[in-house]
DNA sequence: TCTGGGGTCCTAGGACCC
DNA sequence: TCTGGGGTCCTAGGACCC
């Protein structure tokens, strides 16, 4: 039996365990250059916010004062979960985290279950200051449905048991089957289609149509509803596969020298981000576009994926990064976003050591390796020239580096092409 | 004017090889 | 005339998730 524990408005409890004032407020947070609320409170939900929706419109609706706001701080985040982690580790036989916010449990040889997660919710409040909820079945996929009904009664216990096959099915006859984890607005439009929408009747559709519309996925949160477990809890954090640096700009790009600043300062904190992880790259994806949702201006999107000796050294993707985005840059459009994606990430013990390098050291010979490196990829002559200059503020700030951070890095790799 | 950022998995189709 | 067929690898794009 799997139960899985979600924090409430987890952004928003977090700041709130650190703020009390903020406690029964409407509170948002937002997302990254404070561009749109990405959590919310039950007191803010009723005031109407959507989740997504931009800052800017839902600030204009509000009078002062009645809606409290943050900027998103996911180091805060980050150790609110892991202090729920610890609480749950000791009560439970093993626990696996699924998002920051989420953790699958193994209830397996524990009997009353749901005074159990009442208590288990208790625990948590008292020690991590996080209020959540507790669904409890047999795969995975019912755990999280039973969550996500916890979570709509919101005068009820906190705690949703699906256990029981009987309550299960009453349940599938009312609930839609876009509900369910796995299937989105794509899939659920589909279902629609061939005249599927409450749980019961999916599970009625025959497992080659769900795979012909949803593919083996679709198949399997199918198996999964019906209590047949496909989706064990795995207590060994996968290995990430790729990471990825990319942000709108504040105002839009026009002009080749801040883009190749953005995506530098993009490529360092991928670094850095690698090096966090004990990885090496070895490939490299650069993406530019304008704004999506604007009509009637031109519009470009491109990309390039290539490989890389693998490496973890900020000069080398540094150079990279900005060779490649050169190769992608188009004049005369006004870019809205951009991004590095490092792909097919090795531990960095796998590699010879020979193969990367530290951030401190001589710099000299590692411009020329970055140089060289550049020019075997994308022809001789790509990068003539190569200089460290001072990175302006304002790119750290776009990337999210910190301060500290800037004075360690230093200087950046400039290239010219 | 302003509309996030970071991930994973699956499938189809082309290139290439034998 | 009859232009196979299976395997692998790579990439683009879609869908989903938090």
């Amino acid at each position: 039996m799997f139960a899985l524990i979600d924090g409430n408005s987890f952004y928003c409890s977090c700041e709130r365990a650190f703020d009390p004032t903020l406690r029964r407020k409407a509170l948002v947070v937002l997302s990254n250059n404070d561009g749109c609320v990405i959590a919310r409170t039950h007191e803010a939900k009723d005031l109407g916010v959507k989740m997504g929706e931009p800052w800017h419109l839902v600030q204009k609706r509000y009078p002062a004062g009645q809606l409290a706001w943050r900027s998103s701080n996911y180091g805060l985040y980050g150790d609110m979960s892991r202090r729920m982690f610890v609480v749950l580790r000791d009560l439970v036989p093993s626990v696996e985290p699924y998002s920051i916010d989420e953790m699958f449990l193994d209830m397996t040889g524990l009997d009353d279950l749901h005074s159990r997660s009442v208590d288990i919710r208790a625990r948590v409040l008292r020690a991590a200051k996080i209020p959540t909820c507790v669904g409890i079945g047999p795969t995975k996929t019912i755990a999280k449905l039973a969550n996500a009904v916890a979570k709509k009664d919101r005068a009820g216990s906190g705690v949703c048991d699906l256990s029981d096959v009987r309550v299960r099915e009453a349940l599938y006859q009312t609930m839609a089957a876009g509900e369910v984890w796995g299937i989105g607005g794509a899939s659920a439009a589909k279902l629609e289609r061939i005249g599927v929408k409450s749980i019961a009747q999916f599970l009625e559709v025959p497992g080659p149509l769900v795979r012909a519309q949803l593919s083996v996925v679709g198949e399997r949160v199918q198996r999964e509803l019906r209590g047949d477990s496909c989706l064990p809890l795995s207590l060994l954090p996968a290995r990430r596969k790729s990471l990825a640096v990319t942000r709108s700009f504040g105002q839009r790009v026009s002009e080749w020298p801040q883009m190749e600043q953005a995506l530098a300062a993009y490529a360092t904190r991928a670094a850095e981000k690698l090096r966090g992880h004990q990885l090496v790259a070895s490939a490299m994806q650069v993406f530019v576009m304008t704004n999506r949702f604007s009509k009637g201006e031109p519009s470009y999107a491109n990309q390039v994926t290539f490989a890389l000796r693998p490496t973890n050294d900020t000069f080398e993707l540094v150079a990279m990064a900005v060779a490649a985005g050169r190769r992608l840059w188009r004049d005369g459009f006004r870019y809205q976003k951009s991004g590095v994606v490092l792909i097919d990430l090795v531990p960095r013990e796998e590699c010879p050591p020979d193969l990367f390098a530290e951030t401190d050291g001589d710099r000299a010979p590692r411009i020329m390796t970055a140089l060289d490196a550049v020019n075997r990829r994308f022809g001789r002559g790509t990068l003539r020239q190569a200089s460290l200059v001072q990175t302006p503020a304002w790119s750290m700030r776009r990337a999210n580096i910190s301060p500290s951070y800037t004075t360690r890095v230093g200087d950046m790799l400039k290239v010219r092409s």
